[in-house]
DNA sequence: CGCTGCTTTGAACAACTTCAACTTCTGTGG
DNA sequence: CCACAGAAGTTGAAGTTGTTCAAAGCAGCG
């Protein structure tokens, strides 16, 4: 994920920004994810000239903060980010991590201002898509409208099944569905699904899982020493699947004994 | 909630049933909270048109099932409904309650099927709305897309806010959240925030909340012992509200010395 | 090199779950 | 209309899981 970015901002800085921030829609590796898919020709150049690119943000740099108002929602093209909202006491609940062709800032339609905050996790670069014209040229093109229904469609069906692993899973649970998660992303987007970089740290994990930090990292230890995965630092290695996935398919209240009666069932 | 339907359905029933069924969208009482929003005269004929009133369901009676392909979303125009996931062990997770004006099925729009069952909780009419038939509408209707929209980002929001809760809460502020967000959402329907029936069984509850049935009763009684609530069964009232909020407001970890630097901070 | 922030590990503690018994409610059939 | 069975809700005691607190290990960086 930290890739290309990250070595060539250092010399020739320009060019290659320029470079980055140039690709079309049409040339753009994540099309088929993206609010492009099913459209083509003198349609996508329609939609290509509402969209921004934006200058790369660097790690930590804010997309856009909490309660400012809602004017584009963005899709990351390289990098990643996470979103967070701000509790009553003073800290910060991690409400997402956005990989490349993911859409940002579809809870603030709603309200008119963003419920939450959004930060680079790492070098990432966002296209912009002022709302009012993506609205306009969805009443041109069906399909287009059609995309942003399926696109927001599955953003209200993954928080589901988020509030399903929060709802009732045992923390080993939640880590390894988790990674599960990532790990499919990562191969949707074409890049290995069984060795990848985590962009985020422990506690943004701990965080976004509803865990505590010591929690996350010993059930990191666990699955190595499980044989589960290979973790060193932020970098994962996947090495049984099929048991991750029984864990992670496992829920509520697993003892010993429901442990080996769900691995019995899948 | 269930006053009105329940009462007359035992005599004179065909009638009665018709006259429910009929009411038309600019006639509704939920005009505002529902997709009319905004829209009048020929345009709101023109939605009204597409929309089918179905018979009344009973008391656990299925809207629709898992699995079952999408072709419409549904409003509540009176009782109320759970929608539930099936687990891999075979338990349900119940993933949300809908009051009337509250829209169902568009979490299927993405993947064209519904990836939950939703069920009565009591008796229950709802609107049907074609898919196909909205999607062609909202291509005419720029305002009837704009509320579409808005609609589908507050679900997303709402979710949000779920996943905090689930994340981050204790039992009592996941209880008091939830007992306020109903409060709430009667109250934007017209009827009473202070004093409601809950439709939905304590099992629901914890299901929902991600707790155990017992947690769940034991917290009742608790809130009942501060005098935040009376709660006879189903019957509710509220009784203190700024507490409740507060409680609903403190997350993790409350320990109490930060409940009560929580409550100087509110 | 020594600081700072992130991660890991250990031990005590608290919250919630589980199990089990009991009460209250609901509705159905005699 | 009452009796009874089953469902739903409540309460207590014991057991787990995950949190909290504390401290040490490790990488990155001026």
């Amino acid at each position: 994920m930290q890739q290309k970015i990250s070595s060539d901002t250092t010399r020739k800085k320009k060019v290659v920004d320029l470079h980055v921030i140039k690709v079309a829609c049409n040339e753009c590796s994540l099309h088929q994810l993206c609010l492009p898919r099913s459209i083509s020709g003198t349609d996508l150049e329609k939609l290509d000239d509402i969209i921004e690119r934006k200058k790369p943000l660097k790690r930590n740099d804010h997309l856009f903060q909490v309660g400012s108002t809602f004017q584009s929602i963005y899709v990351v093209r390289s990098g990643s980010l996470k979103t967070y909202s701000p509790t009553v006491d003073g800290q910060e609940q991690v409400t997402g991590f956005h990989l490349p062709g993911e859409l940002l800032g579809l809870d603030a339609i709603g309200k008119g201002h963003h419920p939450c905050a959004a930060k680079a996790l790492e070098m990432t670069s966002v296209c912009e898509v002022p709302f009012v014209n993506l609205e306009k040229l969805t009443q041109e093109l069906p399909t287009l409208q059609h995309q942003l229904l399926r696109l927001m469609s599955k953003e209200i069906f993954d928080d589901q099944e988020l509030m399903l692993l929060l709802g009732k899973k045992t923390a080993e649970a939640r880590l390894s569905a988790f990674l599960l998660s990532i790990s499919l992303r990562f191969k949707q987007r074409g890049f290995s699904c069984s060795e990848f970089y985590l962009s985020m740290s422990r506690n943004d994990i701990a965080n976004y899982l509803g865990l505590a930090v010591e929690t996350v990292s010993r059930m990191f230890t666990r699955f190595q020493e499980d044989g589960l995965i290979s973790a060193e630092r932020k970098h994962i290695i996947i090495k049984n699947r099929d048991d991750l996935q029984k864990i992670a398919g496992i829920n509520e209240y697993c003892t010993d004994q429901t442990k080996k009666d769900s691995q019995a069932v899948l």
